[in-house]
DNA sequence: CAGTCGGCTGCAAACGTGTGCATCACTTGA
DNA sequence: TCAAGTGATGCACACGTTTGCAGCCGACTG
């Protein structure tokens, strides 16, 4: 937090005093004729907006948004911009907040409380009309912000969600059942499940999925089958270090997500087993790497494009006070590509 | 640009005013007190932090900025923010932002010129302290803003660099010239360039790197080893395809970036080749999946984070006066993975 | 010819903050 | 006792917009 000293300003742009001045008038006649008021003189206003044009002229947001009370901003908090889902979500607010007149503060919060701190005390300064919290753990946290400011938060994908905040989630429970399905449909019965450990609800929830479809098809839950990663490719390493080194392998794996399937698939290979003949893996995402691994991954799509745009959506709805929806569950779809295949037959 | 209209403003939040009443002083002597202003007796001070703290204050960025004519925020105008090179650096560029209370607007391009012009608009109007553009093509667009308002912009990886303007660039001469050298090391001398079409500065100085190695070491210039693909893994694969259609295939690729490399790789490998086996393959930008491809794949490191960081600081040094260097230029580091082998002995 | 009306324009206040300058109370020194 | 000085505070303006309201001018009506 230093450095916020000692800064030159730089040349002042024209106000809509100087193109008043220009033009003969009044400022007020100026917003008007820039705002198109009927009640201005068309050839008046005409004549205002090309001096406006000519000079460059760009109304400064903070003096309006002072007087209007809105700012036209929104403010999504992520845990790292890098992770390719999160990115992908991104792309999605961006491009409806941008077609709407919105612009979209970004902040990473690298999971770390103290930052979060610091990203919501920010975006309230700067007076954000909305909130998109994307993935994160503490969602709730920002909840203050809103009971004080009534700002809109919409949850994408959140790990602990809030009965007080809108959200946009996928269907984990149905997704994991889905692959796991397919697995088991190809004629699977050896299947582990290799989560996250960091992903309160929505590893919770996939982990259901998986159990329910063993359930549906009768084959006894195996605990050593369980194990968790982080989330990305170099906790699945590890984890799935683990299930090689059972007596009874698996012939199948449900990864949490495609990282976690890329880290999966380096550690399968690196022992000598090839995928899908001695074993078959599934991931959650369907990344756009995903399509192009080698082999390319069975996986669940997660349209991650179309859920920041719904978020966004949701958020402008709220904005223009049209009642919405407050919680959308948004429908996995299955992408069956080469990491699966029946099992070898048994010896 | 529809729905601006009719919203509904949010609750207001307390102001300075408020506080001042509370407290019984003018507002002047809280703004004091907030700044730890010398001048305002030490027990009031505390006492109006503590009212401000109870009762949530936040001071308005907006109000601020008018007066101070500083944002304190940057705008960074990206093609994509799901291509993971440039998702790195915003990272980043974010990360240091943060660090100095700079809070930073993100906006997608899209590479459409008309979509670049509403971009500069908005940061015009938002008066932003600075501009990073990454990876664009008509990064010279940009000037126009700067010579009106003097807003410094700090170009990054551009394709059309602009002397008027700072910039942090990678050096893609070194870089492709070093991983091409490595191949030719292993006994390579059917070397291929697989580049982007539409990469013109980026792609014709790794070009260059390419051609220096193979001078460097007497090896004849073939054009039939020279195609191109759009930088992304669907173009490589049809450009990797005509060279697999070849006469005489080529035993090492140099592909523009990872994406390049790993969509080649799927052709490869759908094709029946083997790598390094039948085809040693190389890439540009150590993406984080890299590491973990079928096979790990040889490349050469941009430090994509830090490129952002140096972009961030760049900026903040213009802002607060110090003289800087104008260009840089960072070094990319070779990093020898298994999709490099010695070719087939010819039989 | 006086009065009214409609079309256009300007005045002034407000939004929330920072800051130069005047002011005030109180202490100190001669 | 008075002048000067010191420390703390408030006044008032500025930043660049938006907008309710008053006011002006010309034309039309009775």
């Amino acid at each position: 937090m230093s450095g916020r000293n000692e800064i030159k300003p730089p040349a002042k742009p024209a106000s809509i005093k100087d193109i008043a001045r220009l033009a003969k008038v009044s400022h007020s006649t100026v917003s008007r004729a820039l705002h198109n008021h009927p009640l201005v003189n068309a050839k008046t206003a005409e004549r205002i907006r090309q001096l406006a044009r000519k000079h460059g002229y760009r109304p400064s947001a903070a003096a309006r948004s002072l007087v209007t009370q809105r700012s036209f901003t929104i403010g999504v908090v992520v845990t790292t911009i890098s992770d390719p889902f999160v990115a992908g979500v991104v792309g999605g607010i961006e491009e409806i907040a941008a077609a709407h007149g919105f612009s979209v503060f970004l902040a990473n919060s690298n999971a770390d409380p103290e930052q979060e701190v610091r990203v919501v005390q920010s975006f309230d300064e700067r007076r954000v009309d909305g909130i998109v919290v994307t993935s994160s753990r503490v969602g709730a946290l920002y909840v203050p912000v809103l009971s004080r400011r009534q700002v809109p938060i919409v949850l994408l994908n959140n790990q602990h969600p809030s009965q007080f905040a809108y959200s946009v989630v996928i269907n984990s429970t149905q997704g994991a059942s889905d692959v796991t399905a397919h697995l088991i449909e190809l004629g699977h019965r050896r299947i582990a499940f290799l989560g996250d450990e960091f992903g309160r609800q929505s590893d919770t929830e996939r982990l259901a999925g998986y159990r329910e479809a063993l359930t549906q098809a009768e084959i006894p839950f195996n605990r050593h089958y369980i194990v968790h990663g982080d989330g990305k490719a170099e906790g699945a390493i590890t984890a799935m270090g683990k299930l090689l080194a059972l007596p009874q392998r698996p012939t199948a794996v449900v990864c949490y997500n495609d990282m976690s399937a890329l880290g999966a698939m380096h550690c399968i290979h690196g022992a000598g087993f090839t995928i899908p003949g001695d074993i078959s893996l599934v991931g959650f995402d369907d990344l756009h790497m995903s399509q192009y691994l080698n082999p390319p991954l069975t996986t669940i799509r997660q349209p991650m494009h179309e859920m920041g745009r719904l978020a966004m959506q949701t958020l402008i709805a709220i904005l223009s006070g049209v009642i919405s929806q407050q919680n959308f569950t948004v429908p996995g779809q299955l992408i069956v590509r080469a990491s699966t295949a029946p099992p070898r037959k048994e010896p």
